[in-house]
RNA sequence: GCGCUCGUAGCUCAGUGGAUAGAGCCCCCGCCUUCUAAGCGGGUUGUCGUUGGUUCGAAUCCAACCGAGCGCGCCA
């Protein structure tokens, strides 16, 4: 990457220029040098601001600073292997670098020898971090604000692990609780109706639609079996067989989005283990608790919360909260460095009691990270539609699945900021035109593909009829994989500064170049969602260079650089796509 | 009322301290005997919600206000 390397160059210029007394006050270089693309050509191929960052501290005007450190840039005995064409410094006080192609081969190269691995890093160093998202009620069908949630969680996942982490990913069940109860109530009820008893519906359930599609082959299966147990048993026994249907259908369908989970961590599971009353002694003992009017309160506010908490109610049944508080501390003694939940911004009023809590039981809070994913609009012929998921008119993730696809659901599910809300237009999703970006770099991916395929694959002339050879052989381009890796010159061929392609190839070659730095940056602001637009860019760079340049021509040495070219733009391409989770067709 | 999130082109959204604020859609005009035109090029579009402040420099940081969404229970 050359980027990083610049940024390195400069630093050592900085470090070097304090050293000599020459930039006022400053002992060392005081943050890490950030090289960007500066926007217009003639301030060069790569540029930094670093002199006007440096101007408040060292009290030199940043004109002076750049000009300083473009002279020990340039006496910089490693700076003669990097490519620089020349520097320049510029007003306010930006040295532009203008780079020899050289780069650009050096670039391609080590995306070949990288593959699948080009832009994995080891930031994480192997340090463990759980992330827990989805979390739903096995109450009913996950709807399309689940879907964002688990999207967003299993791309997070991708990137983290991409950048050196080691990513367990976990589902909360809340399998406990006055919700459960809920269900049974109603699943025994419409167990009996579609038997044919005339027995009422709970009246405040969940709606009767949206059970009916678990309970008719659990009826199936178990028959009358269970007609004659009364009420309350019913409950408990058909609550219990219709929560395990629910969440298997949950497991099935998130998988089928290709989000899939190590471990279904199962909220009852604290209550029956009395982790949950163990850490109410925690809390006691700590002195962070209180009782007040017959029930035991959280001193939540001392922590930074707006109040203080009900851990367990007047009538002894415990909070969400107590099972939280348990539950995290569960995952605190797991021992991961980091503690990453996802949850749907309507939750957004318990994190401070979370937090709390946390706090409460002397456990670093920095560890645990709560990110909030906003709402999703579902967009039908104009028309919003509204989710409700008592209401009936539910949309749920499995029918948004069926009607655009996995990968455009992934895509727009994917794409945006979890703090904004999704505008989900049903109708783009399934275009395929560039209209629609999940189609648009998927098509650049299997052009690529089909280039690769004409040039060693024969060919019949639609006119002719006649059969015509391929440009080469299968072993032939093996080869050149190999000499791509091992010689960087293999694609000097492609690179004519004179040639009105050169700059296409040139925006082409720095978009793949920067990749590791995209994936930095994701992985830093926890937006994975930035690689796809990411890889939009590069679909739109390489879509620029292929209309106005021949891949496969008559010279077999252009030829050979510009195949090169190609297939690292695949690969980039695909890698990308892999941390959003979405496919890399090899045709359309 | 309080808290959290958001407010950028007609629409959907990037950009979170640096050079002249960017994409896509929409609209108009061009481009197919050649590897996928499911494409490419060109053109039009802005009080970065408002007002103040910090700074050499603010869409970006701070404050107040306006607007939108969500949340404020001994619910989960």
């Amino acid at each position: 990457m050359i980027s990083e390397r610049l940024a390195g160059l400069v630093e050592r210029a900085i470090d070097r220029a304090t050293k000599d007394g020459k930039l006022g006050p400053l002992k060392e270089c005081p943050f890490a040098v950030v090289v960007e693309r500066p926007r217009l050509p003639e301030h060069g191929d790569l540029a930094v601001g670093t002199a006007l960052k440096l101007a408040g501290q060292a009290k030199m005007s940043p004109i002076k600073i750049a000009e300083i450190l473009a002279e020990y840039i340039e006496k910089d005995e490693e700076a003669g292997k990097e490519n620089i064409e020349r520097l320049a410094v510029a007003p306010p006080g930006f040295i532009n670098f203008h780079l020899a192609t050289g780069w650009m081969e050096a670039a391609l190269s080590n995306i070949h020898n990288k593959g699948a691995a080009f832009g994995s890093l080891n930031i994480g160093d192997g340090k463990r971090v759980l992330v827990e998202y989805v979390s739903a009620n096995p109450t009913g069908d996950l709807h399309i604000g689940h879907g964002r949630g688990a999207v967003y969680g299993s791309c997070l996942s991708n990137l983290f692990s991409f950048v050196g982490f080691s990513v367990e990913q976990e589902f909360y069940v809340n399998d406990a609780g006055v919700q459960i109860v809920q269900l049974g109530y109603c699943a025994f009820a419409l167990y009996q109706r579609l038997q044919g008893r005339d027995v009422p519906y709970p009246e405040d359930g969940y709606p009767e639609e949206s059970l009916k599609h678990f309970m008719e082959p659990i009826v199936k299966e178990y028959g009358d079996k269970y007609l004659n147990l009364d009420k309350d048993e019913g409950a408990k026994t058909l609550g219990e067989i219709t929560k395990m249907t629910i969440m298997e259908s949950q497991r099935k369908l998130l998988s089928r989005l290709g989000v899939n989970f190590n471990t279904w961590f199962s909220e009852t599971s604290l209550h029956t283990s009395d982790a949950v009353s163990s850490v109410l002694q925690e809390f006691e003992k700590r002195e962070k608790s209180y009782e007040s009017e017959g029930a035991l309160w959280l001193k939540s506010k001392e922590l930074g919360d707006e109040r203080d908490r009900v851990l367990r109610k007047s009538t002894g049944v415990t909070t969400y909260l107590a099972a939280d508080a348990a539950y995290h501390l569960d995952k605190y003694k797991r021992g991961y460095d980091q503690l990453v939940t996802i949850w749907g911004a309507d939750h957004h009023g318990q994190v401070p009691g979370l937090k709390a809590s946390v706090k409460a039981l002397d456990l670093d809070a920095d560890k645990l990270e709560i990110i909030l994913t906003q709402i999703v609009n579902l967009n039908r012929e104009g028309q919003m539609v509204r989710m409700s998921k008592r209401a009936g008119t539910v949309v749920t993730l499995e029918e948004v699945m069926e009607e655009v696809g996995v990968d455009a659901t992934r895509y727009y599910l994917a794409e945006s900021n979890p703090q904004n809300p999704i505008n989900f237009d049903l109708e783009l999703a399934k275009r395929t035109s560039r209209e629609n970006p999940a189609f648009y770099i998927q098509y650049a991916h299997a052009r690529c593909a089909a280039i690769l395929r004409r040039a060693t694959e024969e060919q019949v002339n639609q006119e002719s009829e006649v059969t015509e050879k391929p440009v080469l052989s299968a072993e032939q381009l093996e080869q050149y994989k190999t000499d791509y890796r091992a010689k960087p010159e293999s694609f000097r061929a492609a690179f004519d500064p004179g040639h009105e392609v050169f700059q296409y190839q040139k925006e082409l070659v720095q978009k793949l170049d920067s990749f590791p730095d995209e994936v930095k940056e994701a992985a830093l602001a926890r937006l994975p969602g930035r690689m796809a637009r990411y890889a939009y860019d590069v679909a739109n760079a390489l879509q620029k260079f292929y209309e106005v340049s021949r891949v496969i021509t008559d010279d077999l040495s252009v030829t050979k650089a510009r195949l090169g070219l190609i297939l690292a733009t695949k690969q980039v391409l695909a890698n990308a796509l892999k941390i959003i989770g979405v496919s890399a067709p090899e045709r359309m």
